[in-house]
RNA sequence: GCGCCAGUAGCUCAGCUGGAUAGAGCAACGGCCUUCUAAGCCGUAGGUCACAGGUUCGACCCCUGUCUGGCGUACCA
């Protein structure tokens, strides 16, 4: 909020030395208006005197003593200026310019840090999209804390979002449940069975063959077609996972069923459409795409020899009916494993003439999972994953979703669960909802000792002097943007690492300074300092909220 | 072989479009509770930002090459 209008002085100063004709306007956009990493070189600092050095061919400190002239000018939010470094130009700013912001944001209240930047944009974000084949393990839990928190962010900057699962349910995968449920069903009758060689061994496979027991009894024991096995398995398996989504507080508008776009004859008029255009070919009784007219190294198929189509048509025609549904932007959350999809799925959109730029793919790396010490290998099939619902009896649902959204989705994130677990002190987590809690009983304490809460924006937020209490001023004051960036950058660990910045400031200045203490602080300070409490804990309270986690006021 | 991602403190990781002296949390060591919650704070120690070149006023960041790890590279999804 402050650097925007700082912006906006600097940006005028800017066009005022280009009109007195001190320098081009060569550097319009490309220098910036930043708050320095270090504590002494003022609030903000501007490096357009080193970005015009360049162009202008002149030295930058003599550029930014002329932009320092003109600076200086503009009173009434600067306090100094000074030419640093190489010639960074710091900026000083009064004091009150920060300890005004608290009105605003108690203001705002609530929806303090929410924007409307998003404009009303319709944006589809498709995640996690499992197929029932078993219960969500590790990865896919990443999946859907990423997945729902880009959502949130986009939610409460202003995106109008739509919350998208795709699945399959059909295929050579789900015969392969079927027989592995068939097995285990005969199995617990001691009659001879099969299992598939590539089946699904874990225990899960068995609970259902029990339940299906239980239900019909033998009646299935001549059953010749897998599919009673196959539907009550996924029956049951949608329940599991739509059970451990509950528990993470995620949620979805749509299931997207993949066999839909078969009964609606999407899967033909793609080909059709593909084959118009002269994109597709057959070779060796197989239906290729022409992908390398994109840029490919190879041609892929789409229909295979046998008839069944590769997992890219539909792919692509799944995301034909995205842009059909007039989305302004698509964001998809993919496993890196999917990685080989996506340049398939962006030819096939560029063929059928869709601007493929209005999709985002978001590829998380995978979650490698330490216990003990020792790796974990995971794997559906073999069923030797943690499950997400293991994951969330062990250590909760905030610290999971936190773990979770922590990393960039670029990196690997290491779970240690040993670690995750005992970690009930020493968790990021507690860490930066022990700093609401705090302020929340410091709230408490004030309202027991009859300090009127309601009165606290008349405080005379002068006395705001110390350096901690400027520092998580400044803080508080760039959340909004930092939401932004989250959201925008769909980068949910962004908002974490801030959190757990303003953890830091607001606990170093609890330990620093009281806030109520009649003896040895003046009444209105009390009342200037509650009123940053209150600011902070409602920037604590709408950073944890808007990420889906807990803010407790007690611990 | 080729493509994508990663390589930053003992460990796990931040570092947003190139900016000033490299950041956090764990772990280690030394301190702080008759005072608003010690799930906290303060201090110490810890680095050739994988390696080698290049671009420039300035590089963890951009370019080239090399090494290491992960994921792909199916008529599996």
């Amino acid at each position: 909020m402050i650097r925007e209008r700082l912006k906006v002085i600097v940006d005028a100063c800017f066009a005022k030395g280009v009109s007195e004709g001190k320098w081009s306007d060569a550097a319009a956009e490309k220098y910036t208006v930043e708050a320095p990493k270090r504590e002494g070189q003022g609030d903000f600092s501007t490096n357009m005197a080193m970005v015009m050095a360049g162009m202008e061919k002149k030295n930058p400190r003599e550029l930014a003593g002329t932009l320092v002239e003109i600076l200086s000018g503009e009173d009434e939010i600067i306090e100094r200026l000074e030419i640093a470094g190489p010639g960074f130009v710091n900026i000083f700013l009064k004091p009150a310019v920060w300890q005004e912001v608290l009105r605003p944001i108690l203001k705002a209240g609530d929806n303090f840090g929410r924007s409307t930047i998003g404009n009303g944009k319709k944006v589809l974000v498709e995640f996690v999209s499992a197929n029932p084949t078993g219960p969500l393990s590790i990865g896919h839990g990443r999946q859907a804390i990423l997945g729902d928190a880009i959502a949130r962010l986009l939610e409460i900057t202003g995106h109008e979002v739509f919350r998208e699962y795709y699945f399959n349910d059909a295929g050579r995968q789900m015969r392969v449940l079927g027989e592995s449920t068939r097995a285990r069903y005969l199995e617990l009758q001691d009659l001879p069975s099969t299992f598939p060689e590539d089946g699904y061994q874990g225990q899960y496979i068995k609970d259902i063959a029990q339940a299906l027991f239980d239900e019909k009894g033998d009646s299935l024991n001549t059953q010749e077609d897998a599919k009673p096995f196959t539907e009550k398995a996924v029956e049951l398996i949608f329940e599991n996972i739509s059970g451990t989504l509950e528990r993470m507080g995620v949620h979805f508008d749509n299931y997207f069923n993949e066999h839909s776009l078969y009964d609606n004859g999407h899967i033909d008029s793609v080909v059709s459409e593909l084959r118009e255009k002269g994109l597709v070919y057959e070779k060796d009784d197989a239906v290729w795409f022409k992908t390398s007219d994109f840029g490919q190294e190879q041609d892929r198929v789409i229909i295979k020899s046998s008839g069944e189509p590769t997992y890219r048509l539909p792919d692509i025609a799944y995301h034909r009916e995205k842009f059909r549904r007039n989305f302004d932007w698509m964001v998809d959350v993919f496993g890196s494993d999917h990685i080989a999809t996506v340049p398939d799925v962006m030819s096939g959109l560029e063929a059928l003439g869709y601007d493929s730029s209005k999709v985002t793919v978001v590829l998380h790396q995978f979650v490698t999972l330490t216990r003990h010490g020792k790796l974990v290998k995971m794997s559906t099939r073999k069923a030797t994953f943690v499950t997400v619902d293991e994951l969330l009896d062990e250590v909760g649902t905030d610290v999971a979703r936190f773990y979770l959204m922590m990393r960039k989705a670029d990196s690997q994130l290491e779970f240690d669960l040993d670690l995750a677990a005992k970690q009930e002190k020493d968790n990021p987590v507690y860490y930066v909802q022990y700093g609401h809690a705090r302020l929340c009983s410091i709230l408490r304490r004030a309202k027991e000792m009859g300090i009127d809460v309601e009165k606290l924006e008349q405080a005379d937020l002068s006395l705001l002097v110390e350096a901690e209490e400027l520092q998580l001023l400044k803080t508080i004051a760039a959340f909004p943007a930092s939401v932004e960036s989250a959201a925008l950058d769909l980068a949910p660990h962004r908002a974490i690492f801030f959190l757990m910045e303003l953890a830091g400031e607001l606990h170093s200045y609890y330990n620093k300074h009281k806030v109520i203490d009649p003896e040895n602080v003046p009444q209105a300070v009390t009342q200037a300092r509650l009123c940053l409490v209150a600011g902070v804990q409602q920037v604590f309270k709408n950073g944890l909220l808007m990420l889906g986690l807990n803010a407790p006021e007690k611990m």
